[in-house]
RNA sequence: GGUGCGGUAGUUCAGUCGGUUAGAAUAUCGGCCUGUCACGCCGGGGGUCGCGGGUUCGAGUCCCGUCCGCACCGCCA
């Protein structure tokens, strides 16, 4: 037997017990004639103690101790004369009567502490040591009581968790497929799923009626700080309802989630239009913990000589409260903010609403105080509050704007981690327009329904059609998605059509689903959640990075495995494939 | 594909205007220490300044190229 009890729970209540514990040496503290060693496994830090009555050859073996050795120790727990209130072992320790070293350890690259001294880079080469560390230990049995939390309340409603395969068709519409060549059929490919969609859906047509999975998905695209090339969805999918039936259902599940993990009471969750969202927040996914809303200063601002705002399609504003007092440095700052190149804006226009009453802005030269009061009317604003001004097209300001929203909500610390302000966004558009190949594209995904009242608009009006598709965005992040799906298959026709394909290509592309839709479809939508950004959420982290036990890094590389890396000569041959370097 | 920041000791970083033998903290090694828990004190070792080229009497520092990391834009149905 290597162990009678784990690091995490020997408490005053066992004092005189002789106990066995196994784990890792922490670290070592030497006094002389006396020793202290932390010994650490998973569930705690437990003090050992050597000192002048231990037998001479045990104190020999821990002379040779380094950290993150593996060792046994047999010792009898007491209670310590300094109490250590930091840990939950804290009073007592072990009096060690023996000692076995069960494996050594090299010096580690980085400190393995709470407070690592490692970057990023070298802990991800030694993923496996940076995940001894207690914060990204705590985040991976975070993630698995969530998936916990989440099978039992699905499973509680009925829902069948099904797999389904990872080695399927590619789809050109939509993210990068990765690829996997067959062997068995030489110059033919696999995909790995971006989602299980079109099996989801089939699974409706096989009459499963209420299905979830938490499943890997594979995109081939550049990464983000909350993007990985494969990721976790909570991919679910009812059949029989509408889309009212769908967010009372996963806002249960999302509502649930927070009591049993954070203890925390959410209210119900708004629903916000899609147009609404992007009106007052310059955002599909708004971040909702603080007001600061978008208002259109356009109609106030037009033919008074300047000549920026004449010129402009759109003038907008914000509000930021209290901050009147910015300075020339701070708004110069700003400025040059939001004219980096991400965020677009030509220049901004500030309006200071001092706390004395008067009004100070950068366009005084244009605009009376009396008509400056009106943008500060207009925006609520009360003394002592600082306006922000951009303009140009609608949509591109609308969007600078909301960005700006939330550099100022950083700023004045508005975006509280342990606030948590979920809602839905609804009425998404059903298609976007995309310049470069003239053509529409589905926003959400080629199998979402169309609300039927906007159907005639599809032939008229296309970019005006909504869909019955939803978000759940919470703290300004885009945690879920889904849709009503097209069941018709007359429907889905004419929405591939729409999109530009041939009915051949539809056939070659999406036939089985077409096929299937043949044999009596029922009505059914679903949604996705991303798990690895709903867990980071919940830890109170910026990444997802932390939440997935061996990452990839910002180029896709798991510099760990050292994957991707070249196969054999051999491999290619067998998989009838020629390489055709050229850079 | 693009923008920005970064790459100096095992690690995290500092390094001024281009000028002596490239520093700090931490880790590590040795010594001292009987109540530490970020132990303390004393001492030691440790550097391809990412790589290649250029400018210069002289480059960690300036210029060009390149590779790598991070954040973001594009992209992500």
């Amino acid at each position: 037997m290597y162990r009678t009890h784990t690091c995490g729970e020997l408490r005053l209540e066992h004092q005189g017990a002789e106990v066995t514990l196994a784990g890792w040496v922490q670290r070592k503290r030497e006094f002389g004639r006396m020793t202290f060693i932390d010994l650490r496994d998973r569930y705690g830090i437990t003090q050992l103690v050597f000192d002048e009555k231990t037998n001479p050859e045990v104190t020999e073996k821990m002379k040779k101790l380094g950290r993150e050795f593996v060792i046994q120790s047999k010792g009898i727990v007491r209670e310590r004369s300094n109490k250590n209130k930091n840990i939950p072992t804290g009073d007592i320790e072990i009096e060690v009567l023996n000692l076995q070293i069960l494996n050594a350890s090299e010096v580690p690259p980085f400190t393995i502490e709470d407070e690592s001294d490692g970057g990023d880079d070298i802990r991800m080469k030694y993923r496996y040591l940076d995940l001894r560390r207690a914060p990204v230990r705590d985040t991976l049995i975070l993630r698995a009581k969530m998936a916990h939390v989440v099978r039992s309340y699905l499973n509680g409603l009925n829902f069948i968790e099904t797999e389904t395969p990872v080695l399927i068709k590619s789809t050109p519409e939509g993210a990068r497929d990765f690829v996997v060549p067959s062997r068995m059929n030489p110059g033919e490919f696999y995909a790995l799923p971006q989602s299980p969609q079109q099996l989801k859906q089939l699974l409706m047509v096989a009459g499963f009626d209420r299905y979830y999975q938490i499943v890997k998905c594979f995109r081939d695209e550049d990464l983000r700080a909350d993007r990985q090339p494969e990721f976790t969805q909570i991919d679910c999918e009812m059949s029989f309802v509408e889309q009212e039936d769908i967010l009372n259902t996963f806002e249960g599940l999302t509502r649930y989630l927070f009591k049993e993990i954070k203890g925390i009471e959410i209210n119900e969750f708004p629903r916000m239009p899609y147009s609404e969202a992007m009106e007052n927040y310059g955002s599909d996914k708004p971040d909702i913990r603080f007001e600061m809303k978008i208002k259109d200063l356009t109609g106030l601002v037009k033919n008074k000589g300047f000549q920026v705002f004449d010129d402009a399609e759109f003038v907008g504003g914000i509000c930021a409260e209290g901050c009147s007092e910015y300075t020339r440095k701070q708004l110069d700052a700003l400025t040059e903010w939001v004219k980096r190149p991400q965020i677009g804006a030509k220049g901004m226009v500030y309006l200071k609403y001092n706390t004395d009453g008067s009004l100070k802005s950068s366009v005084d030269k244009f605009y009376s105080p009396e008509e400056l009061k009106k943008w500060a009317d207009l925006l609520g604003s009360k003394p002592g509050d600082l306006i922000l001004v951009l303009s140009g097209g609608k949509e591109q300001t609308q969007k600078a704007l909301g960005e700006l929203r939330l550099e100022m909500a950083n700023q004045l610390g508005l975006r509280d981690k342990s606030v948590f302000q979920p809602l839905w966004v609804v009425d998404f558009p059903l298609l976007e327009w995309d310049e470069e190949t003239k053509r529409y594209y589905a926003m959400h995904h080629p199998f979402t329904a169309p609300k039927p009242e906007d159907i005639p608009m599809l032939k008229t009006n296309p970019g005006a059609v909504r869909a019955n598709a939803y978000d759940l965005v919470i703290n300004g992040v885009e945690i879920g998605g889904g849709s009503v799906r097209i069941f018709d298959k007359g429907l889905q026709a004419k929405m591939f059509n729409m999109l530009g394909f041939t009915p051949e290509q539809a056939e070659y592309q999406f036939g089985f689903l077409m096929n299937a839709f043949k044999f009596g479809a029922p009505p059914h939508a679903g949604i996705a959640f991303g798990f690895d950004r709903l867990t980071s959420m919940f830890a109170g982290l910026d990444s997802i990075r932390d939440t997935i036990a061996f990452p990839k890094n910002n180029s896709g590389r798991d510099v760990m495995m050292d994957s991707p890396s070249t196969i054999a000569d051999s491999q290619l041959e067998e998989l009838c494939i020629k390489l055709d370097m050229k850079k």
